[in-house]
RNA sequence: UGGGGUAUGGCCAAGCGGUAAGGCACCAGUUUUUGGUACUGGCAUUCGGGGGUUCGAAUCCCUCUACCCCAUCCA
């Protein structure tokens, strides 16, 4: 709905404006053969969003058109996919097997229309009959059935008369297409199974190609969007609509992108792969991108949503960098959840010098974000610190506590290290600290400057807890299979101490650890007795990086060297014709050689020729305009004839219009067929040249717009056309763009 | 006898003949009791390459290149 909106708003925008579609309708037709993934909530979100923005409805609709691969289980994640995502469906969840019976009753049409037939070769044959994609195929000799025959044949195929293969239903429609999907596609094939919700009713099942179009059309779908992969499949979807000459309105379909992320992988196929294998706990392991995982690691559906919003709608293969999904979780988590303290990896550290116990009153958010609410925070001299909070030998740019640094215990006191104890191998077991007294926060009058604020927990009140960290599953960007899963992607700490309010007070499931990252209570490990929590994501972090990023070499910019590839050779006629413009006409080369090439627009051109004697100017037009038009439709079937074409360049070797407008005309001509001089006549569109008149356009010009006078005199010359195109604008592009272009230099100088 | 698509900074992505939006990432600075957040500034003389048309081209024409999809009785 914003100013810019994607391709396919773009398109249901123009459908609705023009009438072609009065109510859009749209739908998300999964099959039930597997979990949803983030790739399908991009699917979800374009499809129900545009029913949300253009005041129409989207269905749910399960495309379980295979008996053997789909399953109830899967149907009920799916919804549930939808519904967490915040969406509903229009009605009730649509099955395409609700429609069988009307998607036979076409099938049987299309037999009457001989336009199907029952086919018996058998499946490798027909495959072999199929060709190649560089060579045609060739027709099944059952192809010449008859009408009734093949009537019956179908019939009795439905009632289970015949084995699995035995017979099959296809389109008859051209076994020698350049598109193999129109070779005569398969309609129905026999499947003696039972469908999990058809139950034993069906022998035979309609294929994705003809079910699909016919669901859409049975359930009003105006707009029918699929991914990429389908775009050869359009055909067939078009040829079954229209072969069966349904009464309109009828969908049409459209194809997007489908979403790539990069260290993970989004196919069923590997997906069930790794939940098979065990290399993940069930469908639902944080580490997959299945929507089940994400809702179980905690992400929100509206950061779900943002990403796919943020990625946006397009057709050019892509991987999302994960940064951006992670960007989304984090900036959806900030404002909202509290701040609580939690040490995964405990040090014991002492306050010598501290008596006794207090609680701290301490908010659950930070200064800059206005919610309310707040805990007690035990203190005392008893408490555990981050062990990577502490160095004995730190690098210079190390801000946390150290033998010589003070630090900051977050909401509490300030403390300076004046011990460190460690067990007999060296490694540090406990520190011992004097606090002072004047540091406390909110009330520090020690003047003691700190680098930074640490998370701590009281030792003695803190609650033992399991946090479960997830890291990117695959080590790789573009993970092939389980060789390249990350070993670390998934580690479990079995003794973080958190502060007791977390547990106590629930204030929250999802919570920032302090420093660390964003956590959520799992929803199914959970226990008040063994609390357990998942990392979200981590906070940004712009230490652990620095450190790390001395490891990534900086990677070398290659230039990829462009090979430039043969071109044909021209025939004789060709190198004649080329020849021949390029000496006798002297037109440049690359307008001879775009002509000689093409037959039909030489042709053109040298019949415009004999009408008109101005070879540059023409062959300018033919090879640049025409040729546009002569891509899209037959000579024949073109609007303006040659002689309109000789006319224009009349039009601008005489200078009555300019080049710009002539393009303008071209258009007009294109569309209506009018007579260029009649078009210019019509709208006035003879060209100023004076300069009197145009000078003052640009003075105005130059007025309104002082700022970027100032630039283009600091230099930006680029701004030349931008004071050109104005004043083109200004004129409704009647000025002659070489005197604007003259006069504004002059003027700007 | 092949056909259908797609190429704009490290990653997405607007742009549709008037001179490269935005987001992520990155870098620098300010604020900060989170090395977080917020804020400010920087980050494409150039749009896969090469030609052509035009006063002017990421946008139009020609050509080359790279990548994706199609030969399941899958969807």
């Amino acid at each position: 709905m914003s100013e810019r909106k994607d391709f396919l708003r773009t398109i249901v925008e123009a459908d609705l404006k023009s009438g072609k579609v009065k109510e859009v309708v749209t739908r998300f037709p999964p099959e039930p053969n597997g979990f949803p993934h983030i790739g399908h909530a991009k699917s979800i979100a374009i499809n129900f969003g545009i029913a949300r923005d253009y005041n129409g409805h989207c269905n749910l609709r399960m495309d379980d058109t295979n008996p053997t691969k789909e399953d109830t289980k899967y149907v009920q994640a799916l919804k549930d996919a939808v519904e967490w995502l915040g969406f509903e469906w229009e009605g009730n969840v649509r099955y395409t097997s609700d429609y069988f019976s009307q998607i036979h009753d076409y099938a049987v049409q299309l037999i009457k229309m001989g336009k199907a037939y029952v086919d018996s070769l058998p499946e490798d044959e027909i495959r072999e009959y199929r060709g190649t994609v560089k060579e045609a195929g060739k027709r099944s000799k059952y192809a010449e059935r008859t009408i009734e025959e093949n009537l019956d044949l179908f019939e009795r195929m439905k009632k289970g008369e015949f084995k699995d293969g035995e017979h099959i239903l296809r389109a008859k429609i051209d076994m020698s297409a350049a598109n193999m999907k129109l070779r005569d596609p398969l309609l129905y094939r026999i499947r003696h199974v039972e469908h999990f919700r058809a139950g034993n009713e069906w022998a035979v099942y309609p294929m994705y190609d003809f079910a699909h179009c016919l669901s859409d059309y049975i359930e009003g779908v105006s707009h029918s969007i699929c991914t990429l992969e389908f775009e050869n499949n359009r055909d067939i979807y078009n040829w079954v609509l229209e072969t069966l000459e349904l009464t309109p309105p009828r969908p049409y379909q459209y194809e997007f992108a489908r979403l790539g992320i990069n260290y993970t992988v989004m196919s069923k196929r590997k997906l069930l792969e790794l939940v098979d294998g065990g290399q993940v706990n069930g469908w639902d392991d944080p580490r997959l991108p299945t929507i089940a995982g994400y809702k179980r690691r905690g992400y929100t559906p509206e950061s779900i949503l943002a990403f796919c919003a943020s990625v946006g709608i397009a057709k050019a293969n892509s991987m999302v960098d994960v940064s951006q999904l992670e960007f989304c979780i984090r900036d959806d988590l900030n404002p909202k959840v509290p701040r609580v303290m939690c040490v995964l990896d405990p040090l014991k550290v002492t306050i010598v010098n501290y008596e006794g116990s207090e609680e701290i009153d301490s908010s659950y958010y930070p200064h800059d974000i206005p919610k309310e609410g707040s805990r007690k925070l035990p203190f005392s001299k008893n408490i555990c610190i981050e062990r990577d909070d502490f160095m004995e030998n730190p690098p210079k740019d190390y801000f946390r506590l150290t033998p010589e640094q003070s630090v900051r215990l977050k909401g509490a006191y300030i403390i300076t290290c004046k011990e460190v104890i460690k067990d007999a191998s060296g490694n540090v077991v406990e520190i011992k600290v004097e606090y002072s007294k004047e540091s406390k926060s909110g009330a520090d009058t020690s003047g003691i400057k700190v680098k930074s604020a640490i998370h701590w927990v009281d030792e003695n009140s803190a609650k033992e807890v399991e946090v479960r960290l997830y890291d990117r599953l695959y080590s790789v960007e573009a993970p092939e299979g389980i060789e390249d899963l990350n070993p670390d992607s998934l580690k479990v700490i079995k003794t973080a101490l958190i502060e007791p309010a977390v547990i106590d007070e629930k204030p929250d499931v999802r919570f920032q650890f302090e420093r660390q990252g964003y956590f959520y209570g799992d929803p199914v490990d959970y226990t008040d007795e063994k609390p357990v929590f998942n990392k979200i994501v981590g906070l940004k972090g712009s230490w652990d990086k620095k450190s790390k990023k001395t490891e990534t070499r900086p990677k070398e910019r290659v230039k990829k060297e462009q090979v430039d590839g043969e071109v044909v050779a021209m025939s004789q006629e060709q190198e004649a014709l080329f020849a021949k413009y390029t000496e006798e006409l002297q037109l440049n080369s690359e307008v001879s050689n775009t002509l000689a090439r093409d037959a039909q627009l030489s042709a053109f051109y040298e019949e415009a020729l004999s009408l008109l004697n101005s070879p540059v100017s023409l062959a300018n037009i033919v090879t640049n305009e025409v040729a546009r038009e002569l891509k899209q439709v037959a000579v024949e079937a073109l609007k303006f004839s040659v002689k309109d074409i000789t006319e224009l360049v009349k039009l601008i070797d005489d200078k009555t219009i300019s080049n710009k407008i002539a393009k303008q005309v071209f258009e007009e001509m294109v569309k209506s067929g009018t007579n260029p001089k009649q078009i210019v006549k019509d709208k006035g569109l003879v060209q100023i040249s004076d300069p009197a008149i145009i000078g003052t356009i640009i003075d105005e010009v130059i007025a309104k717009n002082p700022d970027n006078v100032e630039k283009f005199k600091a230099g930006n010359s680029k701004l030349l056309g931008f004071f050109v195109g104005q004043v083109l604008k200004a004129t409704g592009g009647k000025a002659n763009p070489q005197v604007v272009n003259q006069l504004v230099t002059q003027k700007l100088k």
